[in-house]
DNA sequence: ATAATAATGGACAAATATGTCCGATATTCA
DNA sequence: TGAATATCGGACATATTTGTCCATTATTAT
């Protein structure tokens, strides 16, 4: 039978966007104590494949939001000074691209204010809460949060 | 090089739930006329690939969400007493499933209010106003403010 | 210098979503 | 009853996303 979607789809973010999010505030909590990670520790911590969380944390380093170091004792970090401005919203850009914030909903490609498609209005505040939430919250919170043991990266 | 989702990754919908959508609107609008409609129409009116939204449409009727009839005169249509209350919940339900409503916004299948993901909170309010906007949202206003001209299914 | 370590980058593989083709089934009308 | 029409359903094809493997490059410590 032809099987759909349904029960499976990914809302949101894609799972590459996920796991580019919880190593975030992973290294994030860790260089708050100065402490790099390796690609290993990263990928133990938000259980993911480490190959392809590899292929993640390239693309924030080459986006500029978490840093790396090459050899014995290098490994993943951000800047102190960094994660009080690194919001979601970098991260989301910098791996699923900015469609959250200029699509569509329905996948018009000229929808917009004058020519709204029917769900334009309807859509219209949701996405401003999101995008005003996703560019509000910061990986420092979020990463105290998590110290706190206020919140969880695994399962 | 490797490529990422960046730039591509479909937001909020799959595909299938966008034709699912469009299909539906154009549907009403014409039930509300008491023509039925056929695939080619329907089709065309949403500028989706025909065969594909052939099974799009089979979801939505197993859904009794739309009607068909087969043999000539027959085609797609919603009953009367229907897309008053049909929303784009519905919909949505039909062909993503419910991962909207249910999955947290990080994967994590164990997240809840007790062992929240780190997002958890911040996505809270927005899942709420997204799943009462789906809600509430009927086919009916949708397909009339269509006819009104007020929006555009196509492009 | 050399060995060990860790990130990098390219090619490949699997899974899922999207899209196509075509025969089967049901219905209408002559 | 038979031809025409329209949806239904299964198999197949393509594209995208997710995941893996392995050789290369850079760095550190011996």
């Amino acid at each position: 039978m032809f099987t759909f979607a349904a029960e499976k789809y990914k809302i949101m973010f894609s799972k590459a966007c996920e796991y580019g999010i919880k190593a975030s505030i992973y290294i994030t909590g860790q260089s708050l104590h100065d402490r790099k990670v390796s690609l290993k520790d990263v990928a133990k911590a938000i259980e993911s494949p480490e190959a392809y969380t590899s292929k993640i944390l390239q693309q924030l380093v080459r986006n500029n939001i978490i840093h790396s170091d090459k050899g014995p004792t290098g490994g993943f970090s951000i800047e102190k000074n960094g994660f009080e401005k690194i919001t979601l919203s970098s991260i989301v850009s910098a791996i699923d691209g900015n469609a959250l914030y200029i699509d569509c909903g329905l996948g018009l490609k000229k929808c917009n204010e004058k020519k709204p498609c029917p769900v334009h209005n309807q859509f219209k505040s949701i996405r401003e809460n999101l995008k005003s939430m996703l560019e509000t919250t910061t990986l420092k919170s979020l990463a105290m949060d998590l110290e706190k043991g206020l919140t969880f990266l695994k399962r």
